[in-house]
DNA sequence: GTTAGTTAGTTAGTTCTTACCTAACATTTT
DNA sequence: AAAATGTTAGGTAAGAACTAACTAACTAAC
């Protein structure tokens, strides 16, 4: 009992940590000026580089016009670029800048720098021991 | 190098299972109906129990109706309760109900069924080993 | 090589929802 | 009577969507 609540308030700790690095990522890219919604289509984004302004209207079951405003806005944030197709001139590829792609992966560079840090507070023998414990969880 | 994709990839097999008992408690309480402002409100009156409209309306930054119009929303969904002071008939007394807190305390809740399942997969001596580990991280 | 029809994307204007507000009010207490 | 508590009515601003109507560009038929 006494060391449920050990690992509780331990592993609280250790997930404060975390929330630090998650913070860092949102600081640099200015993340907390967007609203959730455009969060959540710049990750969608991030899983359909290169489309043009119609799939991804299909893609996010979207309008046409829904999409063009969606982008509009992402462009003037510096998020996402906006390319004329060379064989037909009605076509307009879509992708992501790299200040997009940091808000896309948001999580996934949060968790990197996270381990970075966890790796740089443990022995090469620690490190070992704790991938073996953590994969036992299931 | 490769030390840390593997503690990466655990890691990440590690916060999916976390992931997943955050999951439980949204659906156990239906969560996700709420709004993000709805669930920051109700964590705030987890911290000022027991308050009347006008105390948690100067706490909260906000108007007199629109505490009045929030307490409505939160009673039709079973997540408040208003009760009349006895000595002063004008006064109502707000605090919430079972499902509320649980809304309120969805991390905590979570973090809890989490650590259990940590705690089910781990021997004793797995989890003073790993309290040991995650307590050199800072 | 025009013409007719289609496709890609844009513009304008509308609707709905959330999250607030102020002003006016009824009830109760002091 | 004055002050305080909470409610009602009505309004505003922003976000996120929509439809309708448009231009520009392409394709195929004649």
């Amino acid at each position: 009992m006494k060391e449920y609540h050990n690992l509780f308030s331990v592993f609280n700790g250790f997930m404060r940590i975390k929330t630090e690095c998650r913070f860092c990522v949102i600081d640099k890219y200015n993340i907390s000026k967007l609203t959730l919604k455009q969060i959540e289509y710049l990750k969608k984004f991030d899983e359909h580089e290169y489309v043009t302004i119609s799939q991804l209207a299909e893609d996010l079951n979207l309008s046409k016009p829904s999409i063009t405003e969606m982008v509009k806005k992402f462009i003037q944030l510096d998020c996402v670029k906006k390319e004329q197709c060379d064989h037909d001139a009605r076509v307009y590829y879509l992708f992501l800048t790299e200040k997009g792609k940091g808000i896309a992966r948001l999580e996934q560079i949060a968790d990197e720098d996270f381990i970075r840090r966890v790796e740089n507070c443990l022995s090469e023998e620690d490190i070992s021991l704790l991938i073996e414990l953590l994969s036992k969880v299931f």
